[in-house]
DNA sequence: AACCTGTGCAACCGCCGACCA
DNA sequence: ATGGTCGGCGGTTGCACAGGT
């Protein structure tokens, strides 16, 4: 059975004072750390050696680079990240100057939340394909758009408007792939996917400098989509060819985060002739709907002119 | 001004593997 | 081979602070 490090309810804990720090680095300097165990005891400190050393590693070491992540910095470590997982040991042994806590906390303060927003599970780092984020995207795209039609929409809020529409659109085709499957009949309706594949696939470079281009295997031909190939590349994080495209800068540019409007109340479903696309997807993903791919491309369809046309814009 | 809430980050906890006697 | 010790790691907590109401 081993002994506690800190059993000792004497021994301090909590936030080191500068005093405190100031004998730890003296000792160190002047007897570098052979055994942590006994460095509290011989530098005159009420610690446990483990708060030693974490204090130490993490905090007093002078190669310590404090301060704001870089672009370059974030961008290792979600490629790291999307490589070896939580191994934050690993990915800080690839940063020079940052330690492990401070990568994990940056992880997870800022880089997941960024991740999310953009509609990548920061597990996996593929999309997301949970019904609440689709109906987020959803929203906020009815948001942006019917809110109040009156209103100037300035060119990066437009971008970003079409950055929430692609990503929808990959995730409709994501749920669409897995509910042809869950069915167990194959494709459904392989023009709808083609369709809505191929508009996807139209370059939006100028726009948002094209963060979520599709890998070129996954278009085989002109009539053929393979969804299984794009969304293998997880927006390119594990496929070399398009990770660098795709983990530029742009795509995790604060902007991202800053000009996505706030969640607002889905409005409530309208009737089919004038659907939206909070009502769409809500047929959409609605478990006991089979009917999805039919009403989907009922609403594409839109024959009697009612329905907002943006989705055909999108598409077209 | 007081209170509430969200965020960032330092520090702790518990587990695990390496090492050694 | 076994058990004890220690360092390292990843998950989690709790505090300080800022911003909002």
């Amino acid at each position: 059975m081993r002994s506690p490090c800190c059993d000792d309810h004497n021994i301090k804990k909590g936030p080191w004072t500068p005093e405190e720090d100031q004998k730890l680095i003296d000792y160190i300097n002047r007897n570098g750390h052979v055994n942590w165990k006994s460095i509290p005891k011989q530098a005159g400190l009420n610690r446990c050696g483990k708060s030693c050393r974490l204090r130490w590693t993490n905090y007093l070491r002078s190669d310590i680079k404090r301060g704001h992540f870089t672009e370059d910095e974030e961008r290792i470590i979600i490629k790291l990240h999307s490589v070896l997982g939580n191994k934050w040991s690993r990915i800080a042994s690839h940063l020079p100057g940052r330690t492990d806590n401070e990568i994990k906390n940056f992880w997870n303060t800022q880089i997941r939340k960024k991740l999310l927003q953009m509609g990548i599970d920061p597990n996996t780092h593929k999309p997301r394909t949970d019904l609440n984020h689709l109906l987020n995207l959803s929203q906020l795209l009815s948001t942006a758009q019917f809110a109040n039609p009156m209103s100037i929409i300035s060119p990066w809020q437009n971008n970003n408007v079409q950055l929430a529409q692609i990503q929808l659109l990959q995730n409709l085709l994501q749920l669409m792939n897995s509910s042809t499957t869950l069915l167990s009949s194959g494709p459904q309706n392989p023009n709808l996917v083609n369709l809505i594949a191929s508009s996807i696939s139209k370059p939006h470079e100028g726009l948002f400098n094209n963060p979520l281009s599709v890998p070129p295997q996954a278009i085989s031909n002109e009539s053929e989509f393979n969804i299984g190939a794009y969304f293998e590349g997880g927006f390119g994080l594990n496929n070399p060819e398009t990770h660098n495209k795709s983990l530029g800068s742009a795509s995790l540019d604060v902007k991202t985060e800053t000009i996505i409007p706030a969640l607002v109340e889905a409005s409530p479903v309208q009737n089919k002739s004038s659907s939206t696309p909070t009502s769409l997807l809500s047929a959409a993903v609605s478990p006991a709907d089979n009917d999805f791919f039919e009403d989907l491309e009922r609403f594409l369809d839109d024959g009697d002119g009612t329905s907002d046309p943006y989705w055909k814009e999108i598409l077209e």
